[in-house]
DNA sequence: GGGCACATGTCCGGAAACGGCGAGTCATCG
DNA sequence: CGATGACTCGCCGTTTCCGGACATGTGCCC
């Protein structure tokens, strides 16, 4: 589909598919941690992984576990090595996106400004849409500057949804 | 609250607040004079000023102690640089309004003539309402065509304590 | 290396809505 | 009849809203 998206497939070791409420999830690993996590069907999706499925490997086992959690309203951080591939920009911006806190929301332009350049926001939407590791790298958190809901790889509805079970867990404590 | 009262906050280099018998009233003065008198909680209202509290700034002392005059009944006219700020329409209206006399009014539409567009007299509702330095600037004494009580950023009852403390001083001199 | 597509943000211009009105019409009521 | 009140409509500066044109950094493809 791509060149990065498939670069990181092929540095994939183990394979395996969750169920979620938002749609089957594949999550997939390298030997230093997570490396992606796709919904079906969306954006930037690789190809079928050459990986081995091995839905026991204790690391996508945890991953699996932590993801239902979080979709259960019981949990909001994770706690998993990630294995982050792409290019250095790329990198910058996904950190960013790890320091959202949950619940809260950022913009593109804010991410841009972090970063130090204030100007490249379009270039800060590229990235955050390739984000390889959905939910876990909470892309979702990223909105216009007027907070409307702009894009996701996934599509708004899973966007929207992410953000309600996060606004959901708030409200509880 | 508004574009135009923002800006004219921005220009403020000091501010005080005062107790009135109609409610605190909130002073403001640029370098070349009184720019702002607004009741608490009236329309357009502007955001928290950044300007210094100060009290004892000359201006903002003479223009507090003028207008417990006025509000004693011990003095009609207003002696104060004032720095109107606004649009070219805007300025023009409230100028005509520094020539009403104390304990008379007129009306809309009688400004509109005298301003030359006899048929701007929404525009001139609209102006009134936006006059910044109340009391002083005297848009209380702008009624309907039949007399009527139209409005009032401050609220009718105010407007109407304030004619009526004008008409009450006429009563005795 | 050049061209192109973007999960943006900002600015600008035009269109439409909004009033602290007033004059005119019409129905209603003494 | 005359007076009064509810209603409509034109008026015009201001504000708000919306849509389109930019600027602009990266990554992808050729």
């Amino acid at each position: 589909m791509n060149t990065t998206t498939d670069s990181i497939a092929r540095a994939c070791t183990a394979q395996t598919t969750i169920a979620t409420p938002l749609g089957n999830l594949l999550l997939a690993r390298t030997a230093k941690g997570l490396a992606g996590a796709w919904f079906e069907g969306q954006k930037h999706h690789p190809e079928p992984l050459t990986a081995v499925r091995r839905p026991d490997d204790e690391l996508l086992r945890r991953a699996a576990d932590q993801l239902l959690e979080y979709f259960a309203a019981e949990r909001a951080q994770f706690d998993l090595p990630l294995d982050l591939h792409g290019t250095e920009f790329q990198r910058a911006v996904w950190q960013q996106l790890l320091a959202i806190p949950p619940s809260d929301t950022t913009s593109y332009g804010a991410i841009a400004k972090a970063l130090g350049s204030a100007s490249a926001v379009r270039a800060v939407g590229g990235a955050v849409g390739r984000n390889p590791v959905s939910v876990i790298v909470p892309c979702h958190r990223v909105v216009g500057a007027d907070h409307s809901m702009t894009g996701y790889a996934g599509g708004l509805d899973r966007k929207r949804a992410l953000l309600g079970i996060e606004r959901a867990r708030v409200m509880v404590s």
